[in-house]
DNA sequence: CAAATATGATAGTAATACTATTATCTTTGC
DNA sequence: GCAAAGATAATAGTATTACTATCATATTTG
């Protein structure tokens, strides 16, 4: 997957100006990630993002209409990279098992390179999205946001895994509650295997581990 | 257990002030837990709290360092009930497979009446904890609290029912994650189903598909 | 009843999350 | 090649937030 020149597609109703048409915008975006992922979302600001880039904090606003605005576009960008990575996996392959198989090592498994086919450095928007990702829709507006739809992109992610779980076991009442529990279980073990171990089992930074545990999980709860 | 006069323990290092020691503090704790679930904990603040009750947001600092000391206070309130609630639950049961039953029930069970012993809204504590309990550790000085002790009781209600679940299946390798990962995907679930419905698969808001789904997922990943 | 403690009333501050205005700089369309 | 359009910079301003500080007045307690 390396150096293809994909595009990586956002909607358009998480920003006011196209961030990824012009220097400004992809200057905004990138450097967003490293300064979130530096000072926590909530010490992030428009402000010290604009210092970090030389660009007064007004600039900005012509991109975004918030800091909030900010993540849900960068969640969007990290979900719809994990869908494409998603339909990638799996072409090709005929067995329902198999392709289940593969879609969960797409979304448990730890980003550990760069696809490079974009300014976004995706390493540390994985580690964003496990510390902040949380934040989109944890807020007193999720309705109006969800009916502006800012998350059909987890939706359609989380439906399409639901399906491969369909075919493999056509009877299994609950795909949606498996798919949704086990994408954000895993991100969840990834964070308190850094910061709050007693509540995982895992030695080191194995994230091996966590996959194995999810993937088992899966198959035999739909069994 | 309606009227008991049980005592929650809340660790004396999230406040600066007892709230429960005073007719002030009661009054911030239980108009906090409502103010929380009417406005969300980004829009809540001391000064809306001080209006409610009466006291300037300064009378309100002497109790509490910050308002996420409080949402500290709550959440800590809240697993300290459960720990009783679970301890409670499973007193004189002997079949390990039905404590840890009644465990999960404890757990993912939504809260439908108050137990009373307190001047603290339980149904809606529960709806709060809901709402904004990841707030209390999805920010960037996790480590630091988690090294002064604010989770403790967090990780003794998993710990406990991790025993339990090696009681039914002592060589099963990751009690603490599948504890962790219920817990959590409960109350998320019953997030989702108000607001995200299309990641799960409940029909109207029957919260008992929860406890069923997860039980059987617990019990299929152990065997 | 004095001393200690709790609360109220009020003021102040730096930072946040924006909005607004005007000037300059860069494209692009003809 | 140049004017018009559009983007960016520079600057200022605002209400609110998240506190801290001070002092007066209650209330409790030893």
């Amino acid at each position: 997957m390396k150096n293809l020149q994909i595009h990586i597609d956002v909607s358009s109703k998480t920003y006011l100006k196209d961030p990824n048409a012009s220097e400004l915008g992809r200057m905004i975006v990138s450097n967003s990630i490293e300064l979130i992922d530096e000072l926590g979302f909530e010490a992030f600001t428009f402000k010290k993002l604009g210092n970090k880039i030389g660009s007064p904090e007004s600039s900005i606003y012509r991109y975004f209409e918030s800091k909030h605005m900010l993540l849900i576009y960068l969640t969007y960008w990290h979900w719809s990279l994990i869908e494409y990575k998603l339909v990638f996996a799996i072409t090709n392959l005929k067995s329902p098992k198999e392709k289940l198989t593969k879609a969960l090592e797409v979304l448990i498994e730890s980003v550990k390179e760069d696809s490079l086919f974009s300014h976004i450095n995706e390493i540390v928007l994985n580690r964003v999205i496990m510390n902040e990702g949380v934040k989109t829709y944890h807020i007193k507006e999720v309705d109006e946001e969800n009916a502006k739809g800012y998350f059909e992109i987890y939706k359609r992610v989380v439906h399409r895994v639901s399906e491969m779980v369909l075919e493999v076991s056509p009877t299994f009442e609950f795909p949606h509650m498996l798919i949704s529990t086990i994408i954000e279980g895993a991100m969840q073990q990834k964070y308190y295997a850094e910061h709050l171990p007693d509540l995982t089992d895992i030695k080191q930074d194995s994230h091996d581990t966590i996959l194995e545990f999810y993937s088992q999980l899966v198959f035999k709860t739909i069994k």
